[in-house]
DNA sequence: CTAACTGTACTAGAACGGTTAATACAGTTG
DNA sequence: CAACTGTATTAACCGTTCTAGTACAGTTAG
């Protein structure tokens, strides 16, 4: 469900946080769908439960999942957070097509990206 | 030249990495023009010379720059570098274009990105 | 009701990376 | 020679990440 990559310098929070992120807002993981308890999934990963707990607390402050105490951690279908990440990730494909544009890359690379990806 | 953000989680050297690198790759400092050597650039940014010295040597060790002992680091007008550079640049642009689609975020604005960027 | 699950909270400490600090050495330049 | 350059090494500090252990309260199935 989720793999992580110890070589990564990135916290394995935030790991997992961008792999459910994922999840969620490919549908993969349909709205209310229950997560995996966070002893399940720590104990699946081998990993401190207290990390996952972390990732779910972050995921809930940021809206893409919610928790209830006794039941379990949902994915929410919150286009809120949706709207946030589109946000976040236009700004950063503006900087990336800004440097690769200094690098040389062309108009016709960039849109064969596009093209491509339709195909996906 | 260079301008740190401490809010920043990433460290330090990164962001200088990056900064030199912006510069170099965009022409704003030539092809074997001088850096400010590793004890400057640490004085104008009061921070420790080890620090412009790891970023140094990994830019180095990019392709980015040379350095030669007794004078100075200098730009260098490495294409290998770039040509990494690009590579990585664009399968993020990939992945990021991949989750904005599952984002519901149309082609028209994928576009619209392209158009407004011409203008810069 | 009980047992086993769930999320949540808290404290403590280990481990790691980023950064600073203080030197030292060798090559270059004026 | 004096002042610059890059390079190297060692130690220490500090914040963050992660682990460990424990506890409490709500939920659910038997």
């Amino acid at each position: 469900m989720i793999s992580l990559n110890y070589r990564d310098s990135r916290p394995i929070y935030e790991q997992i946080k961008d792999g459910l992120r994922k999840l969620i807002v490919t549908g993969a993981m349909a709205p209310d769908e229950k997560l995996p308890s966070v002893r399940a999934l720590a104990t699946q990963l081998s990993i401190n439960p207290n990390t996952i707990q972390r990732a779910y607390n972050e995921l809930e402050g940021e809206g893409y999942i919610y928790s209830v105490p006794g039941k379990g951690s949902f994915a929410s279908g919150n286009m809120d957070a949706d709207a946030a990440r589109r946000k976040e990730l236009l700004t950063r494909v503006r900087e990336l097509v800004t440097e690769l544009r200094y690098l040389g890359v062309t108009d016709e690379e960039l849109l064969a990206i596009l093209k491509e990806e339709d195909k996906t």
